[in-house]
This record gives structure tokens, C-alpha cells and sequence, in this order.
DNA sequence: CCTTTTTTGTATCAGTCACTACATTATCCC
DNA sequence: GGGATAATGTAGTGACTGATACAAAAAAGG
């Protein structure tokens, strides 16, 4: 539900009705609504979301391997129409401080990553093209979120890969 | 107020403390929460927001023109740290169905003169470019609320301007 | 100056939010 | 089966949401 609507929009009578439990167990349960979210994130983080641990691969190349985070990004984000986008970029976009804290946890996790993956074999552009595929991960879960379906989300993630190429190759040079 | 913090966190309780008038005085003059918003909406359209029609000229090459837009979008979105991104594409992520209507008649209207400028001149790619710049449009907004000033957001927007060269360049040959 | 109309402030509407005190029921251990 | 323990349902907490009824004050018109 929160994948579906969002963190905000779901409200405790609403997880509680889809539970089949009363407001007191579901906060003996969880302890609270973000208690709720945050092992929801965790779940996700393990299984739902992107692998980057498995995609960022030291034996391939790095233009290569980050288009493909991106063409695995357009796959997940838009492939069901009822949880579109990603629970962890819109959860940082939360208006519950306690939500948006816990998404950005996992958000600065997976940049972080992203980011060393890079520095390891081009510092001198880690920081820019961190940001890069921060801003197309951010669009597309935003374009997801507003109905697209895995294949625009697609051609838009392959546009940005073929930029990433061509970023890396000019480094090259 | 609406810009700086996202509709659904601004209460009528802070409209009103921030007029200086009281709730019958607010909906007397505007309506409602979303009638106002729907006036800052068209302020906005008309001076803050981005210059399509004077970018998206017919007399230069079509992937400049949209590059320059992507640039300009970064410059707007990150000039004021107090009020960053779009006001348009934020409102379009509202959990208000007034207001996420009210914000959607901008943004598809904005969307289709980008989209007729490219079907101008290059029919086969207008609907995926077009999904393209709103990809990375709806980014830069959200990396702008993020926290990114105008420069790393620029930094982005020209890596996305160049691939948006390669494409019209590819199209070309 | 006095009446009429408009604007404003006081106080509050019903509804929803996340969350809990309390009592009852179910479960477990012996 | 009986007593301790844990989980649950009933009911309601105060705080906030967007939006109003009503009356007092201000402005306008003659």
C-alpha cells in the first residue's frame, strides 16, 4: 500500500483494515506507522529493489554497468502499474519527517554505492555522474508514478545510458 | 509558500497567519485551498516558470533549443534554495486531486508544446524525446528539492542536453 | 447623519489524523 | 481445569484538517 499510494496517503485505518487487526495490535506490532514503513523498506531494499551490488560489476565496463542499473530501474519501476516507481525515491519525497529520515537512509546507502563504484575508476567525474543517474532514477520513478509503463520508461533509461557512454568515453580520451 | 514547501504541507491555519486575514475572509477571496493555488499556478505559468515559447525556437536546430530548456530548468530549479524545483511538476505529485488537476492542465500543456515543437521537424521521435525531457525535467525538480543547487543541477541538465545532440544527430544521418 | 451593504472576526463545524487507556478474550503453563 | 500472561477489541484521546454560521464592525450611498 505504501508502494501503491505512498507513504502519506495511506492512513493507519487503512493499514489496519487491510491487516484485518485493530489499532492496538498493529502498534504492538510496529510501534508506529514509520515503525511499519521502515521494515517495509528493509524488505525492499533485500528483494524488491534494484540490485546494484550484482549490476556494478568491477570486471565490466562502467558506462555499461550503469545503464544497465538504469535500464533495470525503467524494468522494476514500471512494471506494476498498481506500486509504481520506487517505495525509496518517493519515500524521501515523504511530508512525515520520520518517513522521509528512513527512505533516505536507504536512498544514501544506494548513492553512496553508486557513487564509489565510480570514484573507484574515474574520481575526477564520480560526483557528476552520481548526480546524473540520481536525477534519472528521480525521473523516472516520478514518470512511473504518473502511468508509464516499463517500455517508455525504457526508452528514456537507454537515451540516458547512451549519454553515460559517451561521458566515459570522452574521459577516455 | 505552496513552492517552497508542496501543497499538502501548507494548511489554510498557514495561509491565513501568513495574510494576515482570517478563514471567511481567505475562502470569500479565493474559495478554497486549491482555488488559490490554482491563482498561483497561472502567476506562476506566466513569470516563474520556464519560457517555452521563447526557447523553442523554429530557427535553430531542435536539440539546441532543447537543451537549452533542460538548462534552463536547472537554473530555475535551483536558483531559490527556499522555494527550489517546479511548482508545476511538484503540484503534479500532490495526494490532492484538486490540486494534481489543476497542476496537470500546466504540465500537459507545457508537455504539448514540446511535443508539437519535435513533431515539427522529427515526427518518428517526438513522443520519446518528449518523455525524455519530462524524465529528466521532472529529475532535475526533484534533485533541485533534494537540496542541489543550479550548478550540479547544471551539470546534469548538459549531460542530458548532450544526449538529446546525439539522438537528433543519429536521426540525421 | 443614518441606513444599507459589504467585509471581517469569533467561534466552531464535522471529519480525519496517529495513537492509547482500559477491559475483555484468548493462550499458555502447570 | 485453574491461574498467570499475552494478545485483542471497544472506545475514545487531543490535535489538526478544510471549510462555515453568525454577528459585529467597517465602508458606501443618500
Amino acid at each position: 500500500m505504501f508502494h501503491a499510494r505512498g507513504y502519506d496517503a495511506v492512513s493507519v485505518a487503512d493499514l489496519t483494515a487491510a491487516l484485518g487487526i485493530k489499532p492496538p495490535s498493529f502498534y504492538a506490532a510496529f510501534g508506529s506507522k514509520a515503525g511499519l514503513y521502515s521494515r517495509v523498506l528493509e524488505r525492499y531494499s533485500e528483494s524488491g529493489a534494484i540490485p546494484f551490488a550484482a549490476l556494478l560489476r568491477a570486471d565490466r565496463p562502467v558506462a555499461v554497468c550503469l545503464a544497465e542499473v538504469l535500464e533495470e530501474a525503467a524494468r522494476r519501476y514500471g512494471a506494476s502499474a498498481d506500486a509504481p516507481g520506487c517505495l525509496v525515491v518517493e519515500g524521501t519525497r515523504s511530508n512525515d519527517p520520520d518517513a522521509q529520515a528512513a527512505a533516505c537512509v536507504h536512498h544514501d546507502a544506494a548513492e553512496a554505492l553508486i557513487h564509489d563504484y565510480i570514484a573507484a575508476r574515474f574520481p575526477e567525474g564520480a560526483d557528476r555522474i552520481t548526480d546524473f543517474m540520481d536525477t534519472v532514477m528521480a525521473g523516472l520513478s516520478a514518470m512511473a508514478r504518473r502511468g508509464h509503463g516499463t517500455e517508455r520508461l525504457m526508452a528514456s533509461a537507454k537515451m540516458a545510458g547512451r549519454a553515460l557512454m559517451r561521458e566515459f568515453s570522452e574521459d577516455h580520451a
